[in-house]
DNA sequence: CTGTTAGCGCATTCAG
DNA sequence: CTGAATGCGCTAACAG
C-alpha cells in the first residue's frame, strides 16, 4: 500500500491481462460481466486510479482541460471558475489553469497561448475573457484545438462562445427604472471596445425608445468597468444643471455603481432618495453594499458549467463521470442526476438556451450560447417590491438556469446538428 | 507544421540523437556547446515543446503542481492564486487546480485529496486553507508527497506552512486604535477553531494589556468572518448600555467589518465619528468602501509567491525558468531577476523571514514560513494620516515582501538546512 | 561528449 | 470475449 499500484497489479490480482483492465476501467462494452465484477472490486479496494499523464500518452488524448484566466482582478472569475470545477469534478478529468499575466507585454501574451497550444498538454481550453488575445485563441480554434470563450469581447467567428444575455438585462434594468417613474435616466457606460458595452447600451437605449424616451447624449458616460471610473462619471453627471441631472442612474457595472454611491455620498445626494441606481453584474457585494444594490445578475457560475458542458461534448469522450468518487453520494440535488443521465447535447437541447447562429454553414459552425440575465431588485431603487433573494450568495448555485428563455434577438433552436 | 514536432523529428533536423535532443531541453552539463546551440536554434524554429506528460512519465518525476483551493467562497484566494500563477509561470510547471466543493460531504472532501495522491498527476501540492481537510493533507505528507499549507487553522506537526503573522497585524491594529485614545475597543473573533482566530485575539488582547487596560469579555463577540455574522457581532455590541458601548472596533476580518458598517448606518451611528472599526485581510474592497477600512493587510500574493518557491525547492529539480517563454523580455523588474538568478533556497535565506521550528529534529522538520502583515490607515478610524496607499489594489503586487521582519516571537535564523 | 537500448503506465491494435 | 504485442513521447541508464 506505500507503492501506488499499477495497472499491472491489478491485472495479477484479478487474473487477467492489463488489457482487460483497462477495458473495464474504460467502459469498453466488450467484458464479460462477472470478469467486471472482479476488476472492479479489485480496483476499488485497492483504490486504483490510472495515471491521467499515461493514458493520456497511449491513447492520444489527453484528459485535461486548460482554463485560461485573464488575471485574477475580475471578482467574478472565482465564480465562472466554481462552475467549471463543480462539473469537472463529476468527470475524469481534470483542470489546468493558464493565467495571462498582467505584467506581460503582449507578445508574451500571445506566447502564453501558443505554449498552451504547443505543449499539448490540455485536450481542449477554456479561455475566459480573452479580451485582446481572443484572436489567438481563435488560431487554436482553426488548428482544430477545441475552444470554448466566455464573455469575450471579440468574438472570432466560429469559436464556440458562451455569454450572458446583456442586451436583455440591459433592457430589463432600464425598464425597471422607467417603471419606477424616472424619465432622466443616465448610463455609464463600459468600454468601447467590448462586446458587452455596446449591448447593455443598446438594451438601455432600447428600452428608452420603447417608452417613448429619447436617449439624451448628455446622460451617457463611459468608464471601465472599474469602481474608480464609476466615480468620475458620477462627478461629471452630479456636475450636471439641475435640470439635466438625472433622476437614476444605471451603471454598466456593479463596481461602476459603487463608485457612484461613494461619490453621491460626497455629494449629499442620498440612494435612491435623490438618485436611483442600478448596476450589472450582481457580483457578492452587491446586496451588502447599503443601499443593496439593484442590478443584472449574471450567471457566472451557470456560464461556466455551460462552458465546460459544451467543451465536453466537443471532446465527447467522457463516456460516464468519473463513477469512483460518486458511487456513495446519493446524488439528491436534481442537477446532478440532470447532468449524469443525460448525454451533454441532449441536455443542452432539452433546456432550450442554445442558439445557433452563422446559419449560412449548415453543420455547425458557431455555436453560440446566451444564458439568461435577471432583475434583482434591492434598495437602490427605491422599488418597494421586497427585495429578491434569488440571486443571494450560494443560493440557488449549481442549479441550471432556468429554462425561460430570452428575447428571441438572437435565438434559434436549429440546434440538432450541434455535436458534429 | 500542422501537426505537432516530436522530439525525435528535431533530433533528426539538428542530426543528433533524440537522447541529446533531451540533453539539452534539460540543461544537462555534458553537451557540446556547438551541439547545444543547434539544437537550441531548432527548437526555436520549431516551436517544439516537450510533452510534459511524457516527461513526467518517463522522467518518474511530474512537472505538474496542485493546487487545492477550499471552494471559492474568500476573496483573497484569488490573490493567491494569481502570486502562484505568477511564480509558475517563470518555470516549466503548469498548475492543476483542484477544489473542495462546499456542496460536498465530508467522505467526497477526503476523497478529493485521497484522489490527488492516487491518481499521481501532480509533483506536489499547494492547500490553501484545507480546513477540516488538513488532517488528510498531512496524511499526504506523511506518504513523502510534498506539500505546503497556506494559512489553515490546523497546523499538522512537520507539514511545511506558510501564513501571515496574525499576531503582531492583530497587536498593530489595537494598539492603534489605543494611540487614537480609546479605552473600549471591542473585538469580534473569528471561529474559534480557527488558528488565525486565536492569534488576532492574542495580538488584541496583549496590546490591550500592554497598554494597562484589561480585556472585557463583554467586548468580545465571535462571528465566523462573514459579513453576515459581523452584522450580528455589531448588533450585540451597539445593544449595550452607553457605558459599555465600545468606542472602537476591531473586526477580525474586513468582512466582518463591513456588517459593522451596516448596522452602524442602521443604528443612525457614523464612522468613524460614533464609532471607530478596523479590519483584517485588506481585500480589494476595503479601499473603497466608505468610509474607507482601516486594516492589516495579508499579503496574499507574496503567500502563494511563497509556497510555490518552498514547493519547488523541495522538489527542487526545476533548475532553470523555462527560458524559451521569458527570454526576449528584458526583465526589468527587480522580482524576476532575483527569482531567476538565484537558486530558491538562497533567496529565502537571503530574504530572511524563514523560520524554522521544531529545534528538536536537527534536519528540517517543519518548516514555517510567517509573513509580515502591515497596518493599513484609512479613513474608518479617524486618524488623520493620509490614507496610506500602499496596499492599494495592484500597486506593489509581484513585488517580494520587504526584508523587515517581525516580531522574533517565532522566527529563527536556523535556515542553512532548509533544503534536505 | 554522444548514440543505443530500455522502459515509464497505459490504450490499442491484432490474433486467438 | 480475452491475451500478447506494439508504441505514445520522452528520459535514463548503459556503452562507446
Amino acid at each position: 500500500m506505500a507503492r501506488k499500484p499499477t495497472i499491472d497489479d491489478i491485472a495479477q490480482l484479478a487474473g487477467v491481462s492489463k488489457a482487460t483492465v483497462s477495458r473495464v476501467l474504460n467502459h469498453k462494452p466488450d467484458v464479460n460481466p462477472e470478469t467486471r465484477e472482479r476488476v472492479l472490486s479489485i480496483v476499488q479496494e485497492q483504490g486504483f486510479v490510472p495515471s491521467i499523464t499515461a493514458s493520456g500518452l497511449a491513447g492520444g488524448q489527453s484528459r485535461l482541460i486548460g482554463v485560461l484566466v485573464p488575471s485574477f482582478t475580475w471578482p467574478f472569475i472565482a465564480d465562472v471558475l466554481r462552475g467549471v470545477a463543480e462539473v469537472i469534478s463529476s468527470t475524469s478529468y481534470e483542470l489546468v489553469l493558464y493565467s495571462i499575466n498582467d505584467t506581460l507585454r503582449g507578445s508574451d501574451k500571445r506566447d502564453v497561448i501558443d505554449h498552451i497550444l504547443a505543449s499539448k498538454l490540455v485536450a481542449g481550453l477554456i479561455a475566459i475573457f480573452p479580451g485582446m488575445q481572443a484572436r489567438h485563441v481563435a488560431r487554436l480554434h482553426s488548428h482544430g484545438f477545441p475552444v470554448v470563450l466566455i464573455d469575450d469581447q471579440f468574438i472570432p467567428p466560429g469559436v464556440p462562445w458562451i455569454h450572458a444575455d446583456n442586451f436583455t438585462g440591459a433592457y430589463s434594468a432600464a425598464q425597471h427604472l422607467i417603471a419606477l417613474g424616472h424619465r432622466r435616466i443616465a448610463h455609464i457606460q463600459g468600454p468601447a471596445g467590448y462586446l458587452c458595452s455596446r449591448e447593455r447600451y443598446q438594451g438601455y437605449s432600447r428600452a428608452l425608445q420603447e417608452a417613448g424616451m429619447a436617449v439624451d447624449p448628455a446622460l451617457i458616460v463611459s468608464g471601465d468597468f472599474t469602481e474608480i471610473s464609476g466615480q468620475a462619471a458620477a462627478r461629471a453627471l452630479f456636475a450636471l444643471s439641475p435640470e439635466q441631472r438625472p433622476t437614476a442612474i444605471f451603471a454598466a457595472s456593479d463596481q461602476m455603481a459603487f463608485g457612484v454611491l461613494a461619490v453621491a455620498e460626497e455629494y449629499g445626494l442620498t440612494v435612491p432618495g435623490d438618485v436611483a441606481l442600478a448596476g450589472f453584474d450582481d457580483i457578492g457585494l452587491s446586496s451588502l453594499v447599503r443601499p443593496a444594490l439593484t442590478t443584472i445578475r449574471q450567471p457566472f457560475p451557470e456560464m461556466g458549467q455551460c462552458a465546460i458542458e459544451l467543451l465536453l461534448s466537443r471532446l465527447d469522450s467522457h463516456r460516464f463521470p468519473s463513477g469512483n468518487r460518486h458511487l456513495e453520494a446519493p446524488s439528491d440535488d436534481k442537477h446532478q442526476e440532470f447532468r449524469i443521465a443525460l448525454p451533454v447535447e441532449s441536455s443542452l437541447n432539452g433546456e432550450a438556451w442554445l442558439s445557433n447562429e452563422n446559419h449560412e454553414s449548415p453543420a455547425l459552425s458557431s455555436t453560440h450560447i446566451q444564458l439568461a440575465t435577471s432583475l434583482v431588485v434591492r434598495a437602490s431603487c427605491g422599488a418597494s417590491r421586497v427585495a429578491s433573494k434569488s440571486a443571494a450568495r450560494g443560493t440557488a448555485w449549481g442549479a441550471v438556469p432556468p429554462a425561460s428563455r430570452e428575447e428571441p434577438h438572437d435565438v434559434s433552436f436549429s440546434t440538432p446538428g450541434l455535436s458534429s
